[in-house]
DNA sequence: ACCTGAACACCGTTCAAGT
DNA sequence: ACCTGAACACCGTTCAAGT
C-alpha cells in the first residue's frame, strides 16, 4: 500500500475516478490549510490514494497544475457590478483583490511567486482595461493599466511574504529588535519607532501583527487614483 | 572524489580555506549567471570543491544563505545624494532600485520571492523615513512609506517574474495568443490590443520584449510623487 | 575549528507494463 | 484510456568521525 490505504491491482481504475477537477481541488485545500511546504505531487498523490505518475497524465506537470490552482484561486473573485461609477468601481475591485488574498495567503502567495504555466484568464486585466478605456487617457491607458496593476498586485505580494515567512522564531526577540536597532546606522526610524514598529514593510515581525496594512493600502490606492483621476481631463500632465 | 576534482583526506581542510564570504560570492555568481536552477546547496558545494556539509558549519542553512545573498545584492544599490530635494531624490533611488534589479533578474527575484531569513539592513528603509519626515506628513509618514515600498518593489517583483518565468515555449504561439484572444470573452483588451501587446503585465510573452515598462514605471512613480506631494501641507486629503 | 563521508527523508518526472 | 510500480536524477539537512 505504497499509494493510499486500499492497494489496487497494477493497472487497476481507482474505485473513485481521478480527475483534473478533484486534483486541482484537493490542490488547492492541501495549501490553504497547510501551507505551500505540505504541498507536493508525491504528497498530493498520497492525499489522492494514487501514484504520481497519475498526477502527470491528467495535469501535466506542477506548474501546470499551480497555473490550474490560479486560476480557481482567481475565480473567486468577483468583478464589482458594472453601473459604478470608475473611481468606487477600481477601489471595490482592488480591495476584493486583497481580501481574497488575505483569506487564501499559502495558495495566492504560492502562485503568484512559483512559475506557474499561465492558464491565465484575462478575465481582471479585461475588466480593468474597460474602465480605463472610459476616461480619455488616450495612449497613456496602458501605463495607468501597468501602474494599478504593478502596485497594487505587488502591494499584496509584499504584504503576503511578510505574514507567511516566520521572521527567525526567536522568542522575544520582539523587544530585541525593537529597541535594539543601532541608532547610529539607523537614526531616522529610531526616531519615528513608534509610528513604524510592527506596521510597515521590511519593520514587521510578528507574523499575525495587531495592526494590519488596511490604512496604508488605503493610502495607496488613493495615490494612484487620484493620479489617474488627475490625468484624465486635457488638463496638463504636471501641475 | 565526490566533492570537487582534488579528494582530500577524511578531516583535511581545504587548501584554499572556505570562507562564508567566498560561498557567498560564489552563490550569488551561480544565481546571477546561470539562473535560480542551477543553485542548490550541493550544486553549490560542488563547485567549491567541498562536501555539502561544509556550508552548513559556515552559514547556517539555505535560508540564512539566500538571506546574506541578498544582504550583497543590496548593497550594490548606492543611495542619492542626500542634499538633492525629495522628490527627485525618491525618484532617483526608485530608479537606482530597478536598474540595480534589472541588472541582476535572477539574484533579484530568487530573494525578494524565498523565505530568507532576514540579514536585512534597513539601510534603504531608514533613508527613505529620513526623506519623508521632512514633509510634514504626520502620522501619515507610515503610509507613505508602505506605499512607495509595496508598490516600488511589488512592481519589480512582477516585472521580474514575468522576464523570467518562460511562458509556454511553444513557438509562434506568439502569433495564436495575439489575434486567437476570444473577442466575445476579452472585448475591451481585444479592442485596446495594440496598446497592450507585449507591452503590460498579464499581457506579455516575449521574455525579452521589445518594449519595456520603463515608460510605466515612471508613470506609476509620478502618480506616487505627485499624491504625496500633495498631502504635504495641511490643505485637505482630498477635494 | 573545520571538513569528510555517509545517511535520512524527501523531491519532480519518466516509462514500460499492466488492465 | 487510465493507472501501477519502479526507476532516475536529484534535493536540504544532520551527524559521527576524522584531522
Amino acid at each position: 500500500m505504497t499509494a493510499g490505504s486500499s492497494a489496487r491491482k497494477r493497472g487497476a481504475r481507482a474505485e473513485v475516478p481521478i480527475t483534473a477537477e478533484a486534483i486541482v481541488d484537493t490542490a488547492f485545500r492541501m495549501i490553504d490549510e497547510r501551507g505551500a511546504d505540505a504541498f507536493s505531487m508525491r504528497s498530493l498523490a498520497n492525499e489522492l490514494g494514487v501514484f504520481p505518475a497519475t498526477l502527470y497524465w491528467h495535469v501535466g506537470d506542477r506548474a501546470r497544475l499551480l497555473g490550474l490552482v490560479e486560476l480557481r484561486w482567481s475565480e473567486g473573485i468577483e468583478l464589482p457590478d458594472e453601473c459604478e461609477h470608475w473611481r468606487d468601481w477600481m477601489l471595490e475591485l482592488a480591495r476584493r483583490y486583497r481580501r481574497h488574498a488575505l483569506r487564501h495567503p499559502h495558495v495566492a502567495r504560492l502562485v503568484s511567486v512559483e512559475r506557474a504555466r499561465n492558464v491565465d484568464t484575462l478575465r481582471i486585466p479585461d475588466a480593468i482595461i474597460g474602465k480605463l478605456s472610459s476616461l480619455g487617457l488616450g495612449d497613456q491607458i496602458v501605463h495607468a493599466y501597468n501602474a494599478m496593476m504593478g502596485a497594487v498586485r505587488g502591494f499584496v505580494v509584499l504584504e503576503l511574504s511578510m505574514a507567511i515567512d516566520p521572521p527567525p522564531p526567536d522568542d522575544a526577540d520582539v523587544e530585541d529588535d525593537m529597541r535594539g536597532i543601532d541608532p547610529e546606522r539607523f537614526p531616522h526610524l529610531t526616531q519615528h519607532f513608534h509610528l513604524f514598529a510592527d506596521r510597515a514593510l521590511s519593520v514587521r515581525w510578528s507574523e499575525t501583527s495587531q495592526y494590519s496594512l488596511d490604512e496604508s493600502y488605503e493610502y495607496l490606492l488613493q495615490l494612484l487614483l487620484d493620479g489617474i483621476e488627475g490625468r484624465m481631463k486635457p488638463r496638463r500632465t504636471r501641475g
